[in-house]
DNA sequence: CTAAGCACTAATGTATACAAAAAAAGGTGA
DNA sequence: TCACCTTTTTTTGTATACATTAGTGCTTAG
């Protein structure tokens, strides 16, 4: 693995995780010294997350982790409502309906695995990743597939702001598998209204649950 | 202006212009030495390109202009359409009325514009470019814009590849100032049917025109 | 005491030298 | 003659030294 490559993963795992939280400043010295890596990736490293918006330059004072507010949770939305409605829309067009099939019915019995503790709700997790992937390798436009990939960046970022208590888990469960039914039957308008429906619903329980301590930043 | 900025500015032009086609390989010493910066910079400049999805690595042979097929101006539209949808219904509802009125006045005075010659022509697509500047600027979402830039990146080196007859641009014309005026009125849904209807125009058109050659590559 | 200017310091931006990896070319064997 | 191995060469990846710029703090003058 390249120096550049470890570099920029480990600073965007950081990031998204939360242990560099908004506002930390990046210094090209300093990171490259913790990182074991030398001025030469690491600035590699830094431009591309520049480039996904994770960090921003500082006027004098270099490159800072970006803020996540609330209102950048609402437009953050504004981009992941029609991107993933047309993936829906793909995917029910051209995804292999046998394994959208396999999904529903796992997801028909996840209120169980929600219901079952930490260990559960890992795996529940763990099946709506797999759902997303099905649905992206079903897409076949790069474009969109690229565009979807810099969306979950900052979702991923997001998620742990919003408190998911364990009965909206159900609820979403229920949405989405509204949606990988209209996949299975290939009927592409009701996954991509299904769709709209569950992300509007998620965008209300991230407004309601966002912890108040997400705005500020480090001193 | 920073060297890496100017190596990847030049690059970019010379990649959606097309004096650097498809296929074109882009060793780094070379371009160095042609752009007067050193290695440094440039492979900052390459790197992003590489994000941007303008090059592509090819096994051993370093980095090349990404090739563009009939397929890809079809998977850019399943990308262009809900973006630019939403984009026209987020103007809709918080875009400057005045600004689109007085666009929508122009629009209507375009078809003159368009059978004047090359000068007009170029006026009308000026327009456009306002146009999308007007709508750019009303959306707010950070998001959002900035999957329009990427995408438009990658229009602008299509565009370049369908021929554009003045009965197309008239067509387009009217299609665009039906879009703008649902802004006007405010009329999201409106705006982003019109868009699609116009997309639809306009990918069928591209289809219908590409330049046989354009699937070439160099040698 | 305050403000402005200058010097110093620390950061980023650039160039280049070095290392490593991979591809091409050439040679040797079967 | 072909295939495979070795050597050479080219190219990318990394480190570091240098240049340049911006920020900070001190000094001095008003």
């Amino acid at each position: 693995m390249r120096a550049s490559d470890k570099a920029y993963q480990t600073l965007l795992d950081e990031i998204v995780e939360g242990s560099l939280p908004p506002g930390t400043v990046l210094a090209e010295v300093e990171q490259a010294a913790r990182l074991g890596v030398s001025r030469t990736p690491l600035r590699e490293a830094l431009s591309h997350l520049r480039k996904d918006g994770l960090v921003e330059p500082l006027a004098g004072r270099g490159l800072i982790v970006t803020a996540v507010s609330v209102d950048d949770i609402v437009e953050l939305y504004e981009l992941r409502q029609p991107l993933e409605q047309q993936a829906a829309r793909l995917a029910a067009h051209r995804g292999n309906p046998q394994i959208f099939a396999q999904i529903a019915a796992e997801l028909r019995e996840s209120e169980k695995l929600i219901s079952s503790g930490a260990e559960g709700i890992r795996a529940y997790y763990q099946l709506n990743e797999r759902l997303d992937r099905a649905i992206e390798d079903s897409i076949s436009s790069a474009y969109l597939v690229n565009a979807l990939k810099g969306l979950h960046l900052h979702l991923a970022r997001i998620r742990r702001l919003s408190r998911q208590n364990v009965d909206r888990l159900r609820a979403a469960a229920v949405e989405t598998l509204v949606i990988v039914e209209a996949i299975v039957n290939r009927d592409a308008e009701l996954a991509a209204s299904a769709t709209h429906v569950h992300l509007q619903q998620s965008l209300r329980n991230s407004l309601e649950t966002v912890r108040p301590r997400t705005v500020e930043w480090v001193a």
